[in-house]
DNA sequence: TATTGTTATACTCTATAACTATA
DNA sequence: TATAGTTATAGAGTATAACAATA
């Protein structure tokens, strides 16, 4: 009985591609938790974060086109985006062409905090850089784009 | 005023590997929300996925191994091991050197249910594959085991 | 009538603290 | 006294359902 492997239309090398896949998908359910861990600011949440970082790249957004970007139900988004309004790392506007819409941007102080958070982050990336050789680390940086372009894809 | 990067010791890709772990961040976070949607099982958690698979290579673990394991605090892997065990998918027995602990062990039915979840896994990997090309998977594949070292760093 | 965002509520997963049993 | 595991409890984060306002 022929095993049950997909077809894949380019090349033959599904089976590799599955074996990858099944080691992301738990190297990033641990890294993920190691990351909630290793929190740059006890105060804000990794969503939050990722929110401040897709900001902080796109200028401006709505509460929509955020909660689809971090894969988030609408009524999280609005949970999220209150906190950090309160904190005081967005600014919420009135859309100039929908009123039911509202535009999300960030403040000064979200732009001093994610400056500050790299630079924390980096002390972090030192101490795993013991742990991985210049060769894995090459693996990892070739690899850090695909696996950006495979969250939003 | 100089940058505030940190001195790795082995060269001179502090910048590129800064920047790889920003978008590993992010990515490990989208990318996580996105597995639990896409759960083999509907009544399996992420963690006891992980779990079970754990189980798969290493044949058995006691508690306190598979919670270190997961970066998971002991009392949680007590209640996932109880979940588990209610829907039949791991044994326990008492070990034989240390009657404190427990050993863990996968039974037949994980065994069965892990091969249903990897074809499925297949479809999801299908229509991914979509959106990435040849040289994108080689890359993927290359940083697999280099994104399961560190998550076990 | 469809869409954007919000409110109210409940669920899932994990953590901390206190406890039991064994080493 | 230290360690493995458990019980009880609380908290963080997200989801679903029902609703309001606007298109």
């Amino acid at each position: 009985m022929l095993t049950n492997m997909p077809d894949l239309s380019h090349g033959g090398d599904a089976i590799e591609n599955d074996a990858a896949v099944n080691a992301l998908r738990s190297a990033v359910m641990r890294l993920g938790r190691r990351l909630k861990h290793q929190r740059v600011d006890e105060s804000l949440s990794p969503t939050e974060m990722s929110v401040l970082g897709t900001l902080a790249r796109c200028g401006s957004a709505t509460p929509g086109e955020l909660a689809r970007r971090e894969h988030v139900q609408p009524p999280s988004m609005t949970r999220i985006v209150a906190l950090l309004e309160a904190k005081g790392l967005v600014r919420l506007e009135p859309h100039p062409d929908d009123r039911r819409q509202k535009v999300v941007s960030q403040t000064e102080e979200a732009e001093a905090m994610l400056e500050e958070s790299r630079r924390r982050r980096n002390v972090w990336l030192a101490s795993l850089a013991e742990g991985l050789d210049e060769d894995e680390w090459a693996k990892l940086r070739a690899a850090a784009p695909v696996l950006e372009k495979l969250a939003h894809l």
